[in-house]
DNA sequence: CTAGTCAGTGAACGAATGTTCACTGAAATA
DNA sequence: TATTTCAGTGAACATTCGTTCACTGACTAG
């Protein structure tokens, strides 16, 4: 909106580091802190990994409130604490990190498949215990999930295509789960796979109803996640009564 | 990316009566156009509302390619044919604009539940009607659809706010439409609302695979219509054998 | 110990942005 | 006919942007 905010300022999630050094050898060794005493030491490849880690988290922060294509890559630099050149090192452009980060944010959605499988296997209601560890997930991971989200179908192409390859990805997991769970029905992979993206699809809605939650009713998360029980019930009371066509 | 791109030109859509200005009488009666006719006719208010619509239809067709945090005030301008400031005689801002978009964008879904309660009062099968319904309607309106599902998400607070509210009220005439269907079977409108729910999720994903489509491979949407297809059977089969608890 | 690597610096550039302001001239009003 | 209204103009502004370039200095490798 109005174009005129920042100074150009290095300042925020820098390290303190910085600062000391025009330090006397005696203050070095009695005074340094524990994380100074960690940047000390980190090697430059170590540091090197912080910086990237860092521009890739500040930039997931930056997501919360704007889209990716409208965030500058100055931004990120200042807010990460490094000069807008320094960014170069690290990334090409700010699409080239965006690109990155759809693997990052993609952990926690890898993860479910792994605690579901777990849960599973182990007892009980599956579609319940699904719910709840989607529920979790996205309480722990907000900022990978609206980030998936903002851009699965935002204005950055590359990020676009990288997120719905990952997803594609994701929803042939669940049809392999399926198979799993169907043997013995005779279904054919085109509507378990049809079955899988419907549930993908459900479970996608239901992650975004989750993140636009105001702040001010956390209520809502319990009526949400029963709704989208309900929801997998309705669609596995379905499948119990499907035959597919050969 | 490269910010060198665009000089400050009127070009394009602009009418080509503002170049005829200084035009003998003679030549303004015999070799007036039909369009310049139109445009000399029309009264002050009628020439507002089309440089007005201009603006919605140009904003509308960039955000085919990028997103509305993305596209700035002076393009828009640029590419509707007036100066900058006389945008803001039409809208205070780009985000105030895609608001009044959010309307115009939801007219081809309103439209669908019009035409699929005429098909469903009609004959046959209403699930094959409203999938061929929706295939028509994404073809024929690709940008609206378009900005829908990018900004539905996307980065601007009120766009997004706008379109949860339109939607919301798109899934509650669904909502009726399966109240009606479903009358005897003793369904909780709760129950309804999740079905609905989970309708409409399944066919804004199918929505959103259809403009993602690549032109080189138009054999796609049958694909992706025929799935839509069952996926919509295997709630209706679900809800078949369904019993609401109470 | 020395030479080289390379993450981060800081100034500079040309271009683009949102917004202001005083203006023009044709259409609407009186 | 004379006056007012108002959509559109065009110059100017302060600011942000991406990218270039030569640089520094702490770490690494020989």
């Amino acid at each position: 909106m109005n174009p005129a905010q920042h100074p150009d300022v290095n300042m925020g999630a820098c390290d303190l580091g910085d600062m000391v050094t025009p330090i006397t050898p005696v203050d070095a060794r009695t005074l340094v802190s524990v994380s100074e005493a960690v940047i000390r030491t980190a090697s430059r490849a170590e540091r090197k990994e912080r910086t990237r880690q860092n521009l890739l988290d500040v930039t997931l922060k930056l997501i919360g409130k704007r889209s990716l294509a409208s965030i500058s890559l100055r931004e990120v630099a200042r807010e990460a604490g490094i000069v807008p050149t320094a960014f170069y090192r690290h990334f090409e452009s700010i699409d080239a990190l965006g690109v990155e980060l759809v693997d990052e944010s993609m952990r926690p959605l890898r993860q479910m498949i792994r605690d579901t499988r777990r849960g599973a296997t182990a007892k009980g209601d599956i579609i319940r215990g699904t719910v709840d560890i989607l529920g979790r997930q996205v309480r722990d991971n907000p900022d990978q999930f609206r980030f998936l989200s903002r851009e699965r179908y935002g204005g950055v192409t590359a990020v676009r295509r990288a997120i719905a390859t990952e997803l594609r990805l994701f929803t042939s997991e669940l049809t392999i789960d399926l198979a799993r769970m169907t043997a013995g029905y005779d279904w054919t992979s085109d509507d378990l796979e049809m079955t899988a993206d419907l549930m993908v699809s459900a479970m996608l809605a239901t992650v975004m109803e989750l993140l636009e939650i105001d702040k001010r009713h956390p209520e809502d998360e319990q009526v949400i996640l029963e709704r989208a029980e309900r929801q997998l019930r309705l669609i596995a009371l379905g499948m119990s009564v499907w035959r597919s066509a050969r």
